[in-house]
DNA sequence: TACCAATGTAGACGAGTGTATACTTGCCGG
DNA sequence: CCGGCAAGTATACACTCGTCTACATTGGTA
């Protein structure tokens, strides 16, 4: 029954009581099955996690309070794996060809599309390895409470901030587009890809075709920033 | 307090039982403000109502078949007021220009802006017209009940087949587009607008900014889906 | 050794929930 | 006028829920 394992890395979970550690296990694999987390009752939780009720009580307030340490979980287990991935494919994509050959206002789109590749790929190989994981993070960034709503949020913009250096840095975008922008685009990509994500895991069969789209709607979305900026009409908003 | 109305135009609600209609509309005040409609009660819903609990079952069998018989009325509420409103627009922005002038890739840049500034205006307005119809909406379409959800996709899908039939009426799109990526790409643009009208509702100082954002974003996309056509590398999955 | 804080358990309380059965009311066709 | 039917109500039962108070076990430390 239970195949995904999802080996929990567990970073700073080992100075937890384990009670706490199999509190949010259980909410994690609960609410991907099940309804979704705002609705778990305590005793449901603590049921799963095959501990007594109170238990609950002495490491959380209330189950916002769970979502908020699961986040904080999840955003350390996903931010710097897939940076250090990330920077690893660009530059493996860099190398390859030391010439740059802008054919297109500015943009390389050969080595783009490459770059753009590599990222799709390791960001839904991601998705892959932790479903439970986005899961409960798309639908709570969905969800009703508020403040998991914007713990999640800040999770999706340091993944688009990180993006926005390493385009930046690897010069995959023409040198009119300023920082602001690419920051801007960068959100919107990483707004897409998360919100794919759960398409992604609800359709297993059409697994390789989201890939694709994704890859492609990226594509379109900076060819189409390069090609406006150069032509002086792109007006994104200030804020 | 209840300042919204939301004017219920009750198309065939007519015919329905007043307390149907008093359910459905509990449904909707109550899931805009609290939790998922998943995660409400009949009694809850009832109470809101003012109605005795049993009476829900006169109508309903469950939650989740109230929620399709809210999307039934979201749908038919949503789709032709949008598709007139926005086949309006579309024309008015034709019949000022009878000049058609393809300045790049074969797309009209001027044309294609204030159609589709027109649109997302109209998208909006109708947004802010009907909160809880698309806070319900997108809720329940990243939420945990498969049937709504299916439900909740096709509506959108239906969004953008009606928005595709009108880029190619009106010829907003270069002619090398064939109609299979006009409605991928057409797609990709309603899932955007609905997901965004989540943030749009929920921060009501940036709601300019959030329009103008999404413009930006459409505007990028249909670029760089033409750009990408025109240089044949435009490489979309073919489901 | 004795204390103590952290962790987990036990049992119980009132409130709220979904559902079943039975009852009332208003309406409409014959 | 009457019988049936749809809509809505009343009451009751078993269950789950969040929360409270009290108790047991552990490990470290003074």
């Amino acid at each position: 029954m239970d195949a995904e394992l999802e080996d929990v890395p567990a970073r700073q979970k080992a100075t937890d009581a384990p009670g706490k550690r199999q509190l949010m296990a259980a909410a994690l694999r609960l609410s991907s099955t099940s309804r979704s987390l705002s609705s778990l009752g305590l005793r449901e939780l603590a049921r799963e996690a095959g501990l007594n009720p109170n238990t609950f009580y002495r490491h959380f307030r209330d189950v916002d309070d769970l979502g908020m340490a699961l986040i904080d979980d999840i955003s350390s287990q996903l931010r710097q794996p897939l940076r250090d991935l990330r920077r690893e494919a660009a530059a493996r994509a860099a190398c390859c060809d030391l010439l740059r050959q802008p054919q297109l206002f500015g943009i390389d789109l050969q080595r783009g599309r490459r770059v753009t590749h590599e990222t799709v790929q390791l960001f839904f190989d991601f998705v892959d390895q932790h479903p439970s994981v986005f899961i409960i993070g798309v639908r709570e960034l969905h969800g009703s409470s508020p403040v998991l709503r914007q713990a999640l949020v800040k999770v999706m913009d340091e993944f688009a901030e990180d993006m926005a250096i390493d385009l930046l840095e690897f010069n995959l975008l023409p040198d009119n587009l300023d920082q602001g922008k690419v920051r801007q685009i960068s959100a919107l990509v990483s707004h897409g890809l998360f919100n794919q994500a759960l398409d992604y895991l609800a359709q297993p069969e059409r697994k390789m075709a989201i890939r694709a789209l994704a890859e492609e709607q990226i594509i379109m979305q900076f060819t189409g920033a390069a090609v406006l900026q150069s032509l002086g009409l792109l007006q994104l908003p200030e804020n």
